[in-house]
DNA sequence: AATGAATGAGGTTTCATTCAT
DNA sequence: AATGAATGAAACCTCATTCAT
């Protein structure tokens, strides 16, 4: 048992039971691993949660954010769309952000990852936007403006549920309002 | 001490201290009595957070939405966020929806509370675009989407930080971007 | 179960067992209730313990010191030294002796209560030399260093093991010492 | 790391910390080891703290007690004060002091030699006293007693604080007391 | 000679809850 | 309507110890 495993298995009880059921008990059991042994690894529980932060940052920071422009409109949404939905649903980081949904009314350290996973989609959104307005392929309006209206929407679908199709038809239609 | 009291002061500890920190005990040393003394109101905590969901879903309930559309597109935007900021940051209902932020994740009733909410911001956006739509008061093109669009990004502003003129100018562009 | 009835147990095992024997587990089981029952009455150990002093403390100041000067010098120090062996050997006293002898090189509040049992026994012997060195009936000398020496001995007879015997024929020789 | 090394820190700690402070890992942490290693050089606790109490006879045993008897009465008590001074500040030896005065109650071991200790005290007063009477230096009478009283005296004041001085003055007075 | 990894037992404390009064 | 006293379960954590390497 590796550091990382014991970090793997606390973010999937935060996400599959909710960050009141990661309990050392509990995270020795489903590791099959005493209590005391865990003391090996992390000093406190406390250690181990900030370590669980490190750890979704770090995984996190690995994300590239490469677009490719020469697609056409649509397709460039579509693909930001899809980077964003990989990064919330995959195994690797599902469980981080789950965490700090759930702790970023309370803790502090959650709150900041949280704003900074919004300031990246934000920041993407806005780099896409600005570059199919420079390239005419949105009609010449403020970029920042579209770029929020994207980022935000697209938070929500991901943060909720939403049926392949539908976010589909959604990308379609932001294009359409867009496009020139 | 009333039903209302402790419903109250549960509501104001989740909001100040997180939902971790509603126990008992604390509960009990907020409102000046004794543990015993609120399984003579509530049978189980558990029920006390029924009931405190039951409390919040009321007062949501009361809050009417009536929008003056006589006014121009702007200010009816403007008036419309206004009348969410109000709900959101109400001491009457923060409480609330720091409940059901903190627990959606984790607790069916929560969860469904959070998604009528953001039905409930969708359908008024929904009926704001509508009729500016409809008053050509905006370019004539898929109202739904510029719910969409208006609810999300004002969600997401309501729930993190923002100054007033920021948002202020939010709407502002938000207007301009599709009025005719 | 009273406050009391946990202190004077508390006071038992520290005696009978030694300080690193009062814990939560053992106090609970002599005392046949539940640990958790503990702590309705003491916020925490700590405060049981501090509890602890103060009830030796009270105790001990309760302790009256009055010698009756018609007897016989012999008598006199017979007399105190029977004083401060039933103080030392007392159901009462003895539990907060035996806490303060092993915690006073570790705790502060421990120091300063040996400390001050010291200057007790010291200002009861310099008051009865004074005494006897003003009736005439000891040689007329520095009565503050013959209370020094009839403290002393009698604090170290008092904290190991002598015979009866021994303590009186150690008692009857400072007498003739001194004894005009 | 050698045994002695370990057997140093340990008195360190107890000294410095108290008994209760003396872990395996407070220990292994001090020496810059892990716990496991001390388990090369001791069965067990219970092992090294009987190695301490044999460590610390050891050192006391090799403590000589030569007083130069032509020197003046005063002069003798003094130098035999400071002989104990010396045993009871020594960084040799106060650490074994320190635990023999946190167990004693509890251990026979440390009882012992605490005995042992006080036991050692009294000869060495007795010898002193014994020979002042005999040269005249002191009055005639029971030096036995004498001894009781300067050892027991000595002893307190070396356990608890005094001033140099204060010291100073006492040995004087004792010597006036009883020199011819 | 030392250590990485693990453990069983037991420590203090907090939790929601009960029940007689 | 409230509370004093108690409790079982479970929380986090530390202890001395073991054992393969």
């Amino acid at each position: 048992m590796t550091r990382e495993d014991i970090l793997d298995e606390a973010g999937a009880i935060i996400r599959d039971e909710g960050y009141e059921m990661l309990t050392i008990s509990n995270l020795a059991e489903k590791l099959n691993v005493k209590k005391a042994s865990l003391y090996y690894h992390f000093e406190s529980k406390e250690m181990l949660i900030s370590a669980l932060y490190d750890y979704f940052n770090e995984k996190l920071a690995h994300r590239g954010f490469r677009i490719d422009f020469s697609l056409d409109s649509e397709e460039i949404l579509s693909k930001t769309y899809e980077h964003w939905r990989e990064i919330f649903l995959s195994d690797e980081l599902s469980c981080g952000l789950s965490l700090v949904e759930q702790r970023k009314e309370v803790d502090e350290r959650a709150y900041e990852i949280y704003n900074s996973l919004h300031l990246m989609l934000r920041s993407q959104s806005d780099a896409v936007m600005e570059n199919l307005v420079s390239r005419n392929k949105f009609k010449k309006q403020d970029s920042a403006l579209l770029g929020e209206l994207f980022a935000s929407a697209s938070f929500l679908r991901l943060t909720t549920e939403h049926s392949y199709e539908d976010d589909k038809a959604f990308i379609s239609a932001f294009t359409n309002l867009f496009a020139t």
